[in-house]
DNA sequence: AATATAGTGTGTATTTTCTACACTAAGTAA
DNA sequence: TTACTTAGTGTAGAAAATACACACTATATT
């Protein structure tokens, strides 16, 4: 396609908050850097758009070339377009979060040409990262935070079978507060959106606890309930 | 200075959804396009972003070319990047949305070189747009409409001083559905962010109300609360 | 077999918020 | 003065949110 508009030496680019957790803790993904600018520097995985490649199809390209993982939970948070947040020329960048269950495994594969090694750093532990990317990190973990309030994501970062227990730990590390147990529990129950379980955990020595799956229709049902003003 | 990206034939947009509200009715600004592709349709306003522009400036810069005013309320809710929404080459566009006061005065100025007219038009009345702008339109639309719900923005459409039922007829329209007087007014005076004037409602033929003004140093204490989830 | 440990699982009373609902008061116009 | 139009108000019942404490169960240890 020939193009009638003006040229820019601009570039977009997309980069990505990628959530998990992981033994109690809140998680990102984040890939050490093999470019310049910013070279050896830790930042969010990212990649230029390019010229024939929509916005959400590179946010889920990221994430494959680094998980493998496919179909995952992903949503645009906010366009980051100040004039200088790219030390070598203009680039606006649209960021985005995603959730994934770590499951236990957690191997990355970063394919990539520009990072030179991926991990898992715990949301509290985080390095100084480049260009304005601790920007970018904060207003996605407000994203999550707000969003878990009213609707139910965070199942998308728990295995497909999991405890009340460790909803509630989630729950608790995002919110960054101490929920009370049984409040908790009437709470996620009322809801309707768990479907309990024959089966419980294992390889605990303790009490096991019954293992509860999220019921998808009755979730979307709940979804459209949100935000009422009642009458 | 000089880039060492690569360069694309791309180019980045704002476009804003614009509302007002006006003798009961929740408007979108409008113009119509003067130059090819999409000549004579109605489109959103928007613009393409400048090499040394930030995005949020242009959002800024566009409304005051309109309608004269500064230091409106705005703000982004989305990034359209499909690879064919623009029929002449790759535009990715970042959506805002903006809030102002008609007061009655809704002069517009289209003192912008790619409008023809600016009117104000009904959100039950749009005409058929150019480009994906419907699709920028109903998102700016479902984000005022959540957002109202659990953030008083609807002050910002609002003359400073309003009576109740102006501000009831307000969220009805937005919220598309009817409200109780009383319950609606309990609530309201609950939150403690209006503050009552000794003042009253002229030029009506029948009672005058009662006029109120938001109180914005109650406003960001209620806003810090927003959504809590209890102990 | 007894015991320590660690987490599971539950109920109730109180307060707060939400909802439904109808009439009187005040001002204007004729 | 009367008719008209909108402003303004209260209460009872239902539902949701909160605060709070103890007994149970599975395992590991001695």
């Amino acid at each position: 396609m020939e193009t009638l508009l003006p040229k820019f030496d601009s570039v977009f680019s997309i980069d990505c908050v990628i959530f998990g957790f992981d033994e109690g803790e809140l998680k990102i993904l984040l890939i050490e850097r093999n470019e310049e600018p910013f070279k050896n520097w830790w930042a969010l995985p990212g990649y230029i758009v390019e010229q024939e490649e929509s916005i959400d199809h590179v946010a889920e390209r990221i994430l494959y070339e680094l998980t493998g993982l496919r179909d995952i939970y992903m949503d645009q948070f906010y366009t980051f377009g100040d004039v200088n947040r790219h030390p070598q020329g203009r680039v606006i960048t649209v960021a985005y979060y995603a959730m994934i269950r770590l499951n236990g495994s957690k191997e990355l594969k970063p394919v990539t040409n520009y990072a030179s090694k991926a991990v898992w750093i715990s949301v509290n532990e985080l390095p100084k990262l480049a260009f304005d990317h601790e920007k970018i990190f904060s207003r996605g973990f407000e994203k999550i935070r707000n969003k878990i309030s009213y609707q139910p994501i965070a199942f998308e970062l728990l295995p497909e079978k999991f405890t009340l227990t460790q909803l509630q730990q989630l729950y608790e590390v995002i919110l960054n507060k101490k929920l009370d147990k049984r409040n908790f529990r009437k709470k996620m129950l009322n809801y309707g959106i768990l479907k309990e379980l024959d089966e419980k955990q294992k390889g605990v020595s303790y009490r096991a606890a019954k293992l509860y799956k999220f019921d998808k229709r009755k979730y979307s049902r709940l979804f459209q309930k949100e935000l009422t003003f009642g009458k």
